[in-house]
DNA sequence: TAGATTGTTAATCGATTAACAATC
DNA sequence: TAGATTGTTAATCGATTAACAATC
């Protein structure tokens, strides 16, 4: 991540524009959340810093430190409700609402995209689909969407409220197509095409390439 | 990433053993290789840290702190040859010879990963892919391959010199299968599951989690 | 040579950890 | 109350940046 005020970072990860607490806490605290709800669902109500951190695979300390960014959550001697510390975490990230996002990119990896279940579950929901083929325009994909031209994307971001764009598309055209959604209003974006975008300081851009992430596990074997 | 002498950190990244480098700087190397391929691909021969940081989204002096951990691989005053400095990030990235790798997970997001041809040109060869449901077992996936029943893979590992899983499976089966791969003789893990997974310290795991992803994107809009 | 740019050092900045008083 | 665990402070650790001598 990269912030403003800092060097833009290029580990995968969100490029941020500025924040009121560490950009790395806040990319910590999904895993608080995903972990909350491992704990929970073993019929948890309550955890402590360490039991949280050891799920979490952080040091105890960095659990109390990173939340006491955002305030007070837990009590003395006992820890951590885990269904009140959940909904804190969510309104921080606000999560509390649901996100519209659309796909770039129709290809296989947006089909798997489209039908990855736990998008709608966390509440980001994919409103569009996007394809530059005609061969795939007008196909059915998902849940009563069809994959739509390029050129209805601005009207179809401003009509469908959608917020965050999911580049599933090769480099050579990455780009383009993210100076080209963010000219139709969309604020952040998910990239799975390995290049670094170049786009507004305002616009968080996360990066998901396997390859690179590959690459640095290669080094260890 | 982590280090066997840091905390884990559960940042989407490497879950690191040791190195000699900071294990940042080893994740932003396959970043500096992407940016010397695409500078390559605009006929440029050499490069200067300035260029190259624009390129990658970091610092002119970050890019030569990181590279100085290795090596001398520039000019004063020309800067550095991009087919060299790129042979030397392949070589200290252990990126010069083929890996082989197996996919658990023949659903939507194994197949896309099958069909990702990027990996290949990249020297990530996929040589076998898993699944437990028995409709999958059997069928054709890919070139040349066919989904097999998780009780061949010790085997098929060990036969076809595979060093990396990737889990395109549920949370819910991530430990167990993580476990069962490490047992088998795999030595690093790329994990698309939603779970922070308890594996040997010795084995380093990379974590690729959208949901994650785009939930630290939602508290910057 | 003059200009440019590296590799490295020292300074700065920031993040993590350890420790403990507060308190449930 | 006694034991446990938080929230926070100060110390440590590590990463980034700035600056510049070396040198192509």
């Amino acid at each position: 991540m990269s912030c403003a005020n800092r060097a833009a970072s290029v580990m995968e990860g969100v490029i941020v524009p500025r924040a009121d607490a560490p950009d790395v806490v806040i990319q910590r605290l999904p895993i608080y959340l995903r972990s909350l709800d491992h704990l929970a669902a073993r019929d948890r109500q309550v955890v402590s810093s360490q039991d949280l951190a050891l799920e979490a695979g952080v040091s105890a300390a960095q659990v109390r430190k990173d939340l006491s960014h955002f305030g007070e959550f837990g009590k003395q001697g006992l820890g951590y409700d885990i269904a009140y510390l959940r909904s804190q975490l969510e309104r921080i990230l606000h999560l509390d609402r649901p996100w519209y996002v659309l796909i770039v990119g129709a290809g296989a990896l947006g089909h798997a995209l489209v039908h990855y279940g736990t998008f709608a579950q966390r509440n980001y929901h994919i409103r569009a689909v996007f394809d530059n083929d005609d061969l795939k325009i007008g196909q059915p994909i998902g849940d009563g969407l069809v994959v739509q031209p390029m050129k209805e994307m601005c009207e179809t971001i401003q009509s469908r409220q959608i917020s965050i764009a999911i580049l599933a598309i090769p480099a050579s055209h990455a780009q383009q197509v993210a100076e080209e959604v963010v000219r139709c209003g969309v604020r952040g974006i998910l990239n799975y095409a390995p290049i670094n975008l170049a786009v507004p300081q305002n616009i968080p851009v996360a990066n998901l390439d396997p390859v690179a992430s590959l690459q640095g596990l290669s080094f260890y074997l």
